[in-house]
DNA sequence: TAGATTGTTAATCGATTAACAATC
DNA sequence: TAGATTGTTAATCGATTAACAATC
């Protein structure tokens, strides 16, 4: 068993987080017409410090030079390579609510190689409506999608009472991933990875900082 | 000078996270009429060690009762006492595109002790439509909307492409808050703290963990 | 050559894990 | 008392910051 050395397994997650934003930043860069970009510019562009920008690029080897920079469009072909499946990467959206209409209107994915490929909902109601030019199928089609597809994994936008239950249904059906707006984590089921996007936690954060900074409560007596 | 001592200033961010889970499991615990929980079963729920809901709530001071647990209504008195404001914490949610219409119609907001006091859009399009009960008033009105209401914190639901001004606007206008769905960071505007909430990096970062672990990419040759 | 900027190493900081005494 | 569970301390892990030699 030989490592692998052209894709480094163990970068860290907050490297990744951060490489991320340096391929949306190069991209408008590179629309912009900017051959070179410094670490130190790319950093203030992407409020991480030029120290932090180096460190994760060398994670994809070394392709800055030394008194220049980095090149734009190279950087970004091989952030592309690393990161952009060869076809976009399929989504299925879980729940046709306001959510899940946001999530499929998002205009960025089309620009970072995603493709939503069906909306599911359980609710009859919603089921047979079109978002974006899909018809949405009823929940119980997802084994299905999964079949006709390939697709891998789902973006959980049903409300918090269902998601545990989908997500059970998600690990059946045989999805792998899972990027769930559902307010509480409890345990994933089984085989499924899953990760949590929870805006009512960073605005519990934000008001903690608000108050620690003392910004506010202007402690009217 | 003297140290504060029932409000800890100094929670790390990663504990505020957990407490905020903490919150929302002792209130399904709370109208489950449960009377007691251990920091294992309270752990199990939010996807947290044991060790890691003691030390998080050893922050609060010491509640629990040694070969006990927890008292869920006591414990939950305390939670919000720390973080839930008199009042609801007013929001003001700016672009009423889809992904606004999904804030503005989140259920967990009531419960949470927020409040959706006004909802802004630049396109006249969208100005006096009806979201929510609320009428849709135009961006330029924001510094009438924070003198009316007190409003600290803005959630941002515009376009990747207008944040950037919309969020100069918000530090203009006073508010010192802001919690961003923008998929890019750029520094944020002087006396602001803002916060991201950005899906498209997680979803990067769980596709780089489903083929780090294996578990898709089933090497089709 | 001199200035700029990278790539990498060492030091610091913070968060998590593991262990265990205290005590209900 | 014995079992269960807390609160706290020490050890580990990971990420960030600072420093600097390498080199375009």
């Amino acid at each position: 068993m030989r490592m692998r050395e052209t894709r480094p397994e163990g970068i860290p997650e907050a490297t990744l987080g951060r490489l991320h934003h340096y391929r949306v930043m190069l991209g408008r860069l590179q629309r912009a017409g900017q051959q070179t970009v410094s670490s130190r510019k790319l950093g203030e562009l992407t409020g991480a410090s030029a120290e932090v920008v180096r460190k994760d690029l060398s994670w994809l080897g070394a392709y800055g030079q030394r008194g220049v920079g980095y090149e734009v469009e190279g950087l970004l072909r091989r952030l592309e390579e690393e990161f952009r499946p060869t076809s976009p990467c399929p989504l299925v959206i879980l729940g046709a609510g306001n959510l899940g209409a946001a999530v499929a209107a998002y205009a960025g994915f089309d620009l970072q190689g995603y493709r939503v490929v069906a909306v599911l909902d359980s609710n009859p109601a919603r089921v047979g409506h079109r978002l974006q030019g899909m018809v949405v199928r009823h929940m119980r089609d997802l084994p299905q999608v999964v079949q006709e597809t390939g697709v891998e994994i789902g973006v959980l936008t049903v409300p918090a009472v269902q998601a545990n239950a989908v997500a059970e249904w998600c690990a059946a059906a045989g999805l792998s991933g899972l990027l769930s707006f559902s307010p509480v984590q409890p345990p994933a089921p089984a085989p499924l990875v899953v990760r949590y996007v929870n805006f009512a936690e960073q605005l519990q954060i934000l008001r903690c900082q608000l108050r620690d900074s003392g910004a506010h409560t202007p402690e009217r007596v």
